[in-house]
Formats: structure tokens, sequence, C-alpha cells
RNA sequence: GGAGACGUGGCUGAGUGGUCGAAAGCGCCAGUUUGCUAAAUUGGUGAUGGGGUCAAACCCAUCCGCAGGUUCGAAUCCUGUCGUCUCCGCCA
């Protein structure tokens, strides 16, 4: 969330910033609420002063007479801080409401457009697509043929949406965990594995709505916890309230969990196999960065996705991410996409990762903050995520561009010293 | 799951109804002393919001896990909740 003070300030750069981004909140209203609670607060803490100095006196009465006196007034100061303290309660609670649908600020070079249709792309991968002498498969034909993935099995013990990976793709699975957790060690980010639940004040921290009718989330029932869609929620909420040292920045962290969406409203969306899923294995990339670190540690994340997937020789695609297209919480974002030769009638290209700046957005609900050794005070973090590998989709890119014409399919080289074999499903 | 103990500032740890935002120690910062280092010594040292100032000083409110309650007044009493530890049970 934007801070109250920041949108009365920047009344007019928000509201063209809400208009870019596709979001239509009253901030004019906000303005008005926020304004009325302030004059409420002041009359809050003016009578608790008054409340407070007559409680005071109590203790150094003279007689019991004065005491009595002393008691009622107090008595009747805060009986009226109380009324003002409700009437303040209720616009801060209608404050709040609008507060948390404001987006956060764009990146001024982030391309302005109401949807992914203005995206930018930015550049293209170390390899480009390749030219089949054959007619491709996609990954689920790929898969069934050689009982690699099993949806069938997934629906009937869970639901439709939910698969069994089997055999050689379990492998090739766990060769990419493998090598994307080794090679961000070798960049200094931490390897974590977290919980897959959170709760939901977490979950709406970094901007995700838990409950409701249109979430994405899964809840459990009679408890304040979710399944999380992405590790970005648990490896952001790890240091949730607290006060970093400004020394211990940048941290680097990347987790390993499963993610769980429900993907409500998704029906129809060109989603053949794994693309588009229930339930997929992550492994996630977070920061959190001093403000003037986050913008070159976003770079950073980009460049990693990027190396990460010319490793596994797969062709894709950078894309900047259009305002309208952001989301909530990013004021950056950069998608890869791979290229799929199954997808569609000729291949397309179809997201793999994503990295967002979100700087100071999630950590102010979150309220992370930093302290600088030499001055007072306290600022918020930035935070900063990014996807590695999420191995459903990475898994479709090294099927579908490494497959040969027998319907085998050629491991990339890099992943082989996790795999102990050079080709899967000859 | 059962029984008990405990949650206080960066850390250790006092504090059971009234100048307590909180003793003391450690750490940290500044000064003094000092060939250097170490030691000693003096002072300072929480956060958030608001007011105030050129900037400070200063003033007000809130914060002792969290949320409520009792009271004129709560770190202190009560209820709930979360977490930690110990013992038992169960288990991978």
């Amino acid at each position: 969330m934007l801070d109250r003070k920041y949108i009365l300030e920047n009344l007019d750069a928000v509201k063209t910033n809400c208009a870019n981004r596709n979001v239509s909140v009253d901030v004019d209203r906000m303005a008005e609420l926020e304004n009325a609670r302030r004059e409420k607060l002041k009359q809050v803490e003016e009578l608790n002063a008054r409340a407070n100095a007559e409680s005071k006196k109590i203790g150094k009465a003279a007689d019991d007479a004065e005491r009595e006196t002393l008691k009622e007034n107090a008595r009747q100061l805060r009986e009226q801080k109380n009324t003002v303290q409700a009437e303040h309660d209720e616009l801060d609670v209608q404050v709040r409401e609008i507060q948390l649908a404001v987006p956060n600020m764009a990146h001024p070079d982030a391309p302005i457009g109401e949807d992914d249709k203005s995206n930018l792309e930015l550049g293209r991968g170390k390899h480009e697509p390749r030219t089949f002498d054959f007619k491709p498969l996609d990954h689920l034909e790929l898969g069934e043929k050689h009982d690699w993935i099993d949806f069938e099995g997934g629906a009937r013990t869970t639901g439709a949406g939910f698969y069994f990976l089997k055999g050689d793709l379990v492998l090739l699975d766990l060769a990419l965990q493998q090598f994307a957790i080794n090679q961000l060690v070798d960049r200094g980010f931490v390897p974590t594995i977290t919980p897959d639940l959170a709760q939901d004040s977490i979950l709406e921290g970094i901007g995700f709505m838990p409950r409701g009718p249109e979430t994405q989330i899964y809840s459990i029932e009679n408890m304040n916890l979710s399944l999380i869609g992405t590790a970005e929620i648990t490896l952001g909420g790890l240091y949730a309230g607290k006060t970093l040292s400004d020394e211990e920045l940048p941290i680097k962290l990347c987790g390993i969990s499963h993610c769980y969406r429900t993907e409500a409203g998704a029906a129809g969306r060109a989603s053949r196999g794994l693309y588009r899923v229930h339930q997929f294995t992550k492994v996630e990339m977070f920061a959190y960065a001093l403000p003037e670190q986050s913008d070159a540690l976003h770079e950073e994340l980009k460049q990693i996705e990027c190396d990460l997937f010319d490793a596994i020789d797969v062709p894709y695609r950078v894309v900047d991410t259009a305002t309208g297209d952001l989301g909530g919480p990013a004021y950056r974002k950069y998608d890869l996409e791979a290229w799929m030769p199954g997808r569609g009638d000729a291949g397309e290209w179809g997201e793999v990762t994503s990295t967002s700046n979100c700087t100071d957005y999630q950590s102010r609900r979150l309220n992370i903050r930093f302290k600088q050794k030499e001055k007072k005070g306290t600022q918020f973090v930035h935070t900063l995520n990014g996807t590695a590998f999420a191995l459903s989709r990475a898994l479709i890119s090294v099927l579908e561009n490494h497959q040969q014409a027998d319907g085998s399919v050629v491991i990339p080289e890099a992943l082989r010293p996790h795999m102990g074999r050079d080709v899967i499903g000859a």
C-alpha cells in the first residue's frame, strides 16, 4: 500500500497512476475521509491528554472530596474521548479499505497501456526458436506417450487441474530444482524451504486476497491459514514486523515451495496440460533491499532468469510489463516468455517467469523496516521477487523444445550432472 | 492431545495498580585519559504518529507478544489468543 500522507500530497500523480494501471479507486473520497480522520485524531489526543492530566493528580489529592471530583472529571473526559475515538475508528476503516485498493506507483519507464498488448519486448535469449523437420508434439502428448504426466489420476484422487508426475519427468523436475538452487547459492542467495501454508494477514500484506468470491487462494476452513500461491508470500512474511539493519541488506533468499492456485475465472483460457494447474512447485527468488539498491537488484533478478533459461537452451523473450498489467504491488515487472513449440498451431510464447520490484508497497503493509546505523528513525525496505523455475512451465519448455522425432527428449547439458542421463524417453 | 512455566527496549534482566517508556548490566555512540591496543572513566543511547523549529530543544498521543475487559489510572488485575520452554502422550 502507499503511504497515506504520500497519497494526499500527490493526489494527481496517484490518480494518473491508477488510470494507467486500469484500477478504479476513489482517491478523492479517500483524501476527504483521511482529512476528517486526522481531525478526529487530534480531538482524541487532546481529550486523552486532559484525562491523563486529571488522572495524574488523583494520586496526590489532598483529601477524598478532591479525589472524587478529579475522578469524575477524568471519567467524563474519557467518555468524550471514547465517543470521538469510535468516530475516528470508523473513518479509519473506510480510509484503509480504499487505501488497500490503491496500486503501487509505476516506474517512469514502464510502458503505459491497458493490458498485456502494450507489453514491450526488451530482448531475446541466446537461443532462437528451433526449426523442426517433424511435427513437434506438445508436452501433454509427450507426457502421455511416456507415462510422465497423469492428469486422469490427478482428477481421480484430487480433482481437475491436479496431476501426477511420474518416471523420468520427476528426475527432470528435481534436476531443474537442483540446478536452479545451485546457481542461486553461487550468487549469494540463501536456500530456503518454506511452509506451504501462511496466515491470511501475510497473504494480504504481499497483495493477495485470501478469501472472497474472486480469490485465487485455497484457504483452510476454521483457521486463518491459506495455501500459498507462491513462496513470495512466505519469504516476504519471514521478516514481517521486523526492523532490519542497513548493514545486512540486501538479503537474498531463494525458496522452494509448492504453489496452489484455484485459477477461479480462468476457465476457457487457452491452457492445455501443465500450463495452468492448481498445484506446482516453484523455485523463487526474493530479496529485501535498501531503496537505492532495488532498481539494480531488479535488473540482477531479470538477468538471473535469463541465465537460467539460456543454460537449459530454451528460447525466450523478455518483456517489460505494461502499467495496466502490473497488478497492485509491482513498481516494475519483467516477464520471460519461453518459446513453446507445442502451443497453439505453430508454437507460441508462454510466460515462464516474472520478476517484480515492489518497492515499499509490501513492506509497508507487513511493517518491515530498516535502520541506518548512524541515523535516527527507520524506513521501509524494498522487496523484490522473481521466478527461478516454475517447474510446471519449465518442464513444458524443456520437453517441447528438446524433443526428437522419435519422441525422446534430449536433456540440456547443464542438467545432466543432476540427472545422470543425456536423454529421456528413448 | 494433556499438565505446568514464561513472553518487558539491540541483548541479558528487574519491575504485581499512580511522574514507568520502564532499574541494572552488556552492547552501541560521543568525550576524557592513553606510545598503540586493551583497560579505566564521564555523558548519551527505543519506536510510531502529530505539533513545534531554518534546524534543534521542546510538547502531546500511542507502544512492555497480540486482542479485548476491569479502573479515574494497567507492563502490573481479568478473559481470550498466538508463540516459546519443560514434562507426559503420540508419531515420521
